[in-house]
DNA sequence: AATGAATGAGGATTCATTCAT
DNA sequence: AATGAATGAATCCTCATTCAT
């Protein structure tokens, strides 16, 4: 809400030289560090260019402000996902089903990895939500969602269609945040992956019914 | 016969529990209003008070830090949110199938009342989360909801009734959380609310089946 | 330029009690100080609560910021010299040439005094010069010095008379401005405001025979 | 016989000097703008040299440090004045009252160009302002002056005539500033300084008269 | 019980200058 | 000679909480 980030979000300079790569990696590790043992609430730029060994003004060269670094880790959380996605869901060899009920697993799982800091990454959103990267960056996961689907229910109206590609999304994403919030052993989320899959296919089964 | 003043005398020396009531109760309308106003970053005491007509050592005087005030708040929508599920839930009058879809529906519109607030309530959910009435106050309405779901789902063993509860909650939150982030119309939260309530009936004849 | 005051820059609240009255003004004592010994680059906040005693946050609840601080010492600054204009072009007792020699006399001997501070105060203008307020605060010395005018110069057409206004106000700040950047002995400055006076008089017949 | 390249010889290996003064005029060009486009307070040496497109470390190759920078821009802008100064008041075509008046909208005039970098330059005196250097670079203007004025002002006594100087100068110069605060059309300007021409005339004459 | 002034640690960000390459 | 990455002190401002009145 309220503190929308004006500025751009985006990196300050391209990382031209190995050295800057090594520098911007540096501080996100640090970054995702921070994130997870001290909390989005603790997280500011002094801790995360201390952990890194940079100082803050270096830090500052290469973000340009700290929303920036939420953003990107967010951004790169969101990448991984994507290609997730796009692995499991376009793979011709598993049916539909098959594939949708691999990708929850696949999800649940990463989801728990690094849970600690997803979930402070997820507290600092308001941080970087309102920004105009944001919004772009999430909508290649629904494109490929979308993609599967138009294979997965061939029969069913578009609009219908659009509609449950956005719930499933949601549902992943809404319920992916909560069960990770407590922390959980492997045979848990295998569970839990079952039954949301379950829940999808019984969906999509009934939607070709229709 | 001269009129004596009743009403006076009762608000002039009220007992004082009455008063505190009335003054907690004013400091949460001026909470959410703040929240909702102002945004999670921007929730401080001094602007609660402020809005309240109440000096910050009053508030203090009833809640013992700025995330009881949020806790608070959370906990009343909570409580709303459980009523709902009992009112829906207990009507003996509809089938499971429809009792379930009303309260999709009804949750959804629920969320998306106040939505700004509730967005705002949320970003500043890590400084109440860990409070430890926190966890018991959810659980009021896990309790309703496994009980329509032993009605509901009859046949189903315990431990997949129960985990399907836990997903039905998750999604319902979850979603519910994602969906009132953007400003909606009473459509699109009908639209939405029965697609959801599509997902969960057909998992349930899917859990009733196997 | 660039850095435009955006937000008020008047007082934050009212000093209704003593005690805040005392404050503020230790306040205003403390930044003249500052402002004097230190110089406008030096001049932070920090120094000037550390110099009155006082805790930044104290501060802060009697100045929005610092620009604010910093207005208020000029405004006061203006103040005293719309009063030297008031009580001495408005006394009837002498012509109108010898209230402009005074005034000059005054204006001069008091651009003189604390001229440390009042460098250091123009040094940091531009910190201050774009709100709103201080347009105003300038302008009611202009309508005394028109007043004075209309007397002073009868005869002579509206328009020319306001530029003559304008450029005597100009000259008078610009002027007294360069001459208190050194430190000037009692002599110097009677020298100097006679010979701008003799200026302004002869400028004042030139306009009068015309 | 074949074409020699002149002009590329001499531009790969210019003498050393050319090149220094191509990088330092380079530099200033881009000073002045940044200041006229950012202000005083956005004035950095990142910003210059990326405007001048040089690296920092090459600026401060030239220049011993910012101050050294905005220095050398004053000092330009004096050199000009002193040009004016002298191709007006030696002007042996015109009389002195003539000239007197002629300076007087030039300098209006050139105080008025380039107002938004002027403005910020004076803001930015406190950074330069107390460096040795500065004072000599006023007084060639002054000598300037005082020439002029033993001939326009032969019968008045030396000390009278050096404080006469020294009050135009000031005034000159303190108007100046202050009335190319504000953006000025070319009307504003012939008629600001006629009125200054008027005061300066009125004022010498009645030395004269003495 | 109520008030609201006072505290001061803490946080984001900037920028002149240096120096290894 | 040129580069531009690195530094880190310095600055403004906020806000939860206390406590004297």
């Amino acid at each position: 809400m309220t503190d929308r980030p004006r500025a751009r979000i985006s990196s300050r300079k391209q990382p031209k030289q190995a050295r800057s790569a090594e520098l911007v990696s540096a501080i996100l590790s640090a970054a995702a560090h921070v994130l997870a043992k001290e909390g989005a609430q603790r997280f500011t730029t002094a801790r995360v260019a201390d952990k890194a060994g940079v100082s803050v003004g270096s830090l500052y060269q290469y973000f340009p402000n700290k929303a920036a670094i939420l953003f990107r880790l967010q951004s790169d959380e969101w990448q991984q996902t994507s290609g997730l996605l796009h692995r499991i869901l376009e793979d011709d060899a598993r049916s539909p089903p098959e594939r949708l009920r691999a990708l929850v697993h696949a999800f649940l799982r990463s989801e728990c990895e690094e849970a600690a800091m997803r979930v402070a990454l997820n507290d600092a959103a308001p941080l970087y939500r309102d920004a105009p990267e944001a919004q772009e960056a999430k909508s290649s996961g629904d494109r490929i969602l979308l993609a599967f689907m138009r294979e997965a229910l061939p029969g069913v109206e578009a609009a219908t269609r659009a509609q449950a590609a956005d719930l499933i999304t949601a549902t992943l994403s809404g319920v992916g945040k909560r069960f990770s919030e407590k922390p959980r052993t492997a045979q848990e989320i295998e569970a839990y992956a079952e039954a949301m899959a379950d829940m999808f296919c019984a969906y999509f089964e009934s939607l070709q019914r229709r």
